[in-house]
DNA sequence: TATATTCTGTGAATAAATTCACCAATTCTT
DNA sequence: AAGAATTGGTGAATTTATTCACAGAATATA
């Protein structure tokens, strides 16, 4: 059965929420908890979790342990997936040092730049490289997801070696659209318009 | 007239395109090509902007810069909005001296961290504060608009003080939701979620 | 034990968003 | 000048998403 892009956007925060409080020993949670920390409704709630078949109990909830499993499973979110970040300036080198991904199963085993300066600069754990070994070691590493932070003019030619070296996902944060084949999932997080859409919606909401 | 949020985000993404093609010069835009740059179809642009009654020209197109001056002034995305960012950690410090913020009309004009040591040694053009000062700041700047940067489990208490200075608009860089009064317009950008959903949509897209 | 409460699951109803179909206007081509 | 092609605007149709309503089940309460 399809799900919507919207659904497994909440199903992957249902997930993560339940990371948390699974964490916490949390056993049980409702629908309409779920739904407050979601920002959603809990009949949207359930009718995704209804989707999936999975089971919740009267006057419990779901249990968070068991159900945060199911979802794992399904979604494969309990593998760890390798990622690399290609564009190593300030948001990629932020990117780079951020260890909260490894707890949420992506493990960033490599970062791309074209400056051979800032790659011999560069103080971390994760190994660094050139951009023009970006397809060799991404298959030699099976990295699965890309993440693009190279400035927008270099965004779409990123996009393209990603996609030539076999990346299932990509993520990016320049602030243009990158086009990739359809079997790619691709989501752009762009910051500014991210910016723009609060102003907006604010000036909308007053008048 | 009521604008979805999901045509707003929309023409904010459109007028990011015009501003571009605007710098090369071009005086004409379709619909198609607007819908190809912002991923979405022709008859949704057109619709979308059908709602705002801006005009188009038969066998041309929208024109550029007159389409941009409307959408600037409709959504006031032309005067400059003054930002702050709170928690000057890897991400904050990138976010504080993007200057591709400024040309787009958003003006980081003060950065806050509750560690005295980090403002201490923190090299940047921008001012940077305690984050005790946030109050007094805001107000004395007519900061419009609040980016949170600290870890998660300071994220609520920073959009509450946010909310007290009288921010208009919050975006929130941590993994958690952050629960604000609906007047005060905010956004969740949560990166690991965003990877989650990379993750999970290609696993249901090849099943 | 009986009754009230609270929770899920889901079909039906409603609402919202998108897509289509087609007219009118203009430009291009021959 | 005639005809073909391209483009926007918009009401209608369709599809998708959300919300509601309520049955069924377990638990709590009296
Ligand atoms: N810094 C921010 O806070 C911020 C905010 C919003 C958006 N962004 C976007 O994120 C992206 C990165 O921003 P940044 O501030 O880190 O930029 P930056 O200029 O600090 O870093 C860009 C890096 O990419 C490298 N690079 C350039 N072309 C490359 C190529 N073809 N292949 C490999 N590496 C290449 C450069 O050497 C540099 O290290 C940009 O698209 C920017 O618009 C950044
Ligand atoms: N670094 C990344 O690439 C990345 C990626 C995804 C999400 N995030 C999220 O963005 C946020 C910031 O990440 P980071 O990597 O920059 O963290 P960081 O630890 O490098 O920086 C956090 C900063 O916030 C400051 N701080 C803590 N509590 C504060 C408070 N109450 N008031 C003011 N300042 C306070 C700290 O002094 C520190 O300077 C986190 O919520 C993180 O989960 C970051």
């Amino acid at each position: 059965m399809e799900l919507s892009d919207n659904t497994i956007e909440r199903i992957c925060k249902v997930f993560g929420h339940l990371a948390l409080l699974e964490k916490k020993g949390v056993e049980f949670v409702s629908s309409k908890e779920l739904a407050e920390q979601i920002g959603t409704t809990e009949y949207t709630v359930r009718k995704d979790i209804s989707l999936l078949g999975g089971p919740g109990y009267t006057r419990k909830g779901y249990e968070v342990s068991s159900f945060k499993r199911e979802l794992g499973q399904k979604f494969q979110l309990t593998k760890s997936r390798k990622a690399c970040i290609v564009g190593l300036g300030r948001l990629g080198t932020a990117l780079l040092d951020y260890e909260n991904f490894q707890e949420d199963g992506f493990e960033i085993v490599a970062g791309f730049d074209c400056s051979v300066n800032k790659i011999e600069r560069i103080r971390t754990n994760i190994d660094v490289f050139p951009v023009s070994r970006l397809q060799e070691i991404t298959q030699a590493r099976s990295i699965e997801l890309g993440i693009i932070a190279v400035p927008a003019e270099s965004a779409q030619e990123i996009a393209d070696e990603l996609t030539k070296a076999g990346v299932k996902g990509i993520l990016n944060f320049s602030p243009v659209k990158v086009n990739v084949p359809a079997r790619i999932v691709h989501l752009d997080m762009d910051f500014t318009n991210a910016l723009r859409f609060i102003a907006a919606r604010f000036v909308m909401q007053n008048k």
